[in-house]
DNA sequence: TCAATAGTGTCTCTTAGACAATATTGA
DNA sequence: TCAATATTGTCTAAGAGACACTATTGA
C-alpha cells in the first residue's frame, strides 16, 4: 500500500577547510538502508518542536554531530518516490560552514562513525542520491565566492588574508593571482584589520583581521 | 491536537512581459482560508502520480491554469507551522516562464479567477506568505539575467534583438545601452538568426533570431 | 646573509559605459 | 523628404590578469 504522506527531512553539508582542501562531513550508515554507506548528516521534520526547515536542519547536525553553526543556507529540494528506499520523500538540503579551527568539535553518534571527506572528490562511497545532493551543496558555494562573497565562517575569529584567499581557492578548486585578490578587499568594510596584531613566523609578519560585526556571509 | 505530518506543496510563480512590465500569474482565492487574497498557483503533492516536486508544480500550473510550461525552475522552499492557517506546511516554490503571445492561453477554473499582476509591485493583496515568495522568486529570475542568461522562453518564437533587450530591462527594472547589449551577444550560439526574415514596419527592418535548439534558459 | 612569505606596484589587454554615426524602411 | 528604429562604430575610463618588485621577519 503506498503512503499517503511524503517523509519531510533536512540534510546538512557542513563544509571544512582542512589542508587547503574543501572538505564535507559525512556519516556512516550504521542501519539499514543503505548501512555502510556514507551521508549527510539528516533527520525527519519534528512539526512540534521545528519552527522552520532551518530549524529542523540546525537541529539534526547538532545531534548528529554536537555541532552548532553559525551560518546555515538552503541549497535546493529533492524529491521522489526512488531516492529514498523507506517511501516517498522530501527533502531540503542545507549548507552550513565550520571554521577548522573547530574541526575537533565534531562527534559522532555513538553508534556512527563521522568523517571529513574531501568535497570535491569523495572518497567514500554516498547513500541515497547524495552524490547529487553534493555537486549542488559544492555549486552553491562556487557560486557565491565567485560573487565576490567572502567565507569568512570558514576561518578562524582571527585570520590573514594569505588565508582567506586560500580558502576562497580550495573552494573554488584553483588559484587566484594575490595582487588581484587583495585589491578586492580594498576598503571592504566585511573585514576589520586588528592593530598591532599579526602572525609571525619565519618571514615578513602578516595583518590579522576579523570579519566585521554582524557579518552573516 | 497536532498533525503528524506537515502539509507538502509546490506553487509556481509563472512569469510573462506586458506592455515592458514583467508580471506574474496569480489566482484569487474563492475558498478558505484567506478567500478574497490572492495567491500563486499551487496544490498538495500526490505522491501516487507525482514523481518528484517538479511534477507537482507542472501538474497543479496545468491544472490551475490550462498551462504547460517548457521551462520550470525551482527557486526555494518555505516552512513553517504559521504560514498557512491550515498547520504546518512545506512549500517549494518554482518559478516559470511564458511568452507573451501566449497569455490569452491561460484560462482560470471555473470558480477562480486568475490575473496577470506587476511582479515588481502587485496591486492585488496577497495570500499567507506569498509576498516573501515573489520577491524570493523575482530575485531569483534577475540574479539569472545579471549572470548573462537570456529569457528566451519569455519571447515568441520569432523576436528581435530590442525585443530581447526590452525583456531583459523588464526584469531587471532599469535600462541597458543598446551597445553593449548587443555586443554581449556578437557570436552567442544561444541566439540564431533566421537568415532573411525580418520585422518589418516604419523603420529599418529588424533581424529575427529564434532560440539554438535545446535551449533551456 | 638567506629563505620565506607579506604586501605593493606596474604594465597590458579587455571590457563596460556613454554616446555618436550610419542604415533602411514606410509614410 | 522625414520620422522612427536598427545596427554599428568610437572614445574613454575602469578593471582583470600577469608578473615583478619591495618589505620584514627568523634562522
Amino acid at each position: 500500500m503506498k503512503q499517503l504522506f511524503p517523509m519531510v527531512m533536512a540534510d546538512v553539508a557542513l563544509f571544512i577547510v582542512l589542508n587547503q582542501q574543501l572538505c564535507v562531513l559525512l556519516v556512516e550508515r550504521s542501519n539499514a538502508p543503505q548501512a555502510g554507506r556514507w551521508a549527510f548528516p539528516g533527520g525527519i521534520l519534528k512539526p512540534d518542536t521545528d519552527h522552520n526547515l532551518d530549524d529542523t536542519a540546525r537541529r539534526v547536525l547538532l545531534e548528529k554531530t554536537r555541532v552548532d553553526v553559525p551560518y546555515l543556507e538552503q541549497v535546493a529540494t529533492f524529491s521522489g518516490p526512488d531516492r529514498d528506499p523507506r517511501g516517498w520523500s522530501v527533502s531540503t538540503l542545507y549548507y552550513a560552514l565550520l571554521p577548522h579551527d573547530r574541526a575537533p568539535a565534531v562527534a559522532g553518534h555513538k553508534t556512527e562513525a563521522v568523517a571529513w571527506c574531501n568535497a570535491q572528490k569523495p572518497e567514500h562511497r554516498l547513500a541515497f542520491d547524495h552524490d547529487l545532493l553534493l555537486k549542488a551543496a559544492v555549486g552553491k558555494l562556487r557560486d557565491k565566492i565567485e560573487r565576490n562573497a567572502l567565507p569568512l565562517h570558514l576561518l578562524p575569529e582571527k585570520f590573514t588574508l594569505t588565508e582567506l584567499q586560500q580558502t576562497c581557492e580550495a573552494i573554488l578548486g584553483h588559484g587566484l593571482d594575490k595582487s588581484v585578490f587583495r585589491r578586492h578587499l580594498k576598503d571592504d568594510s566585511r573585514l576589520v584589520p586588528l592593530p598591532g596584531e599579526f602572525l609571525l613566523g619565519s618571514q615578513r609578519p602578516a595583518q590579522l583581521y576579523r570579519s566585521a560585526p554582524g557579518f552573516r556571509f
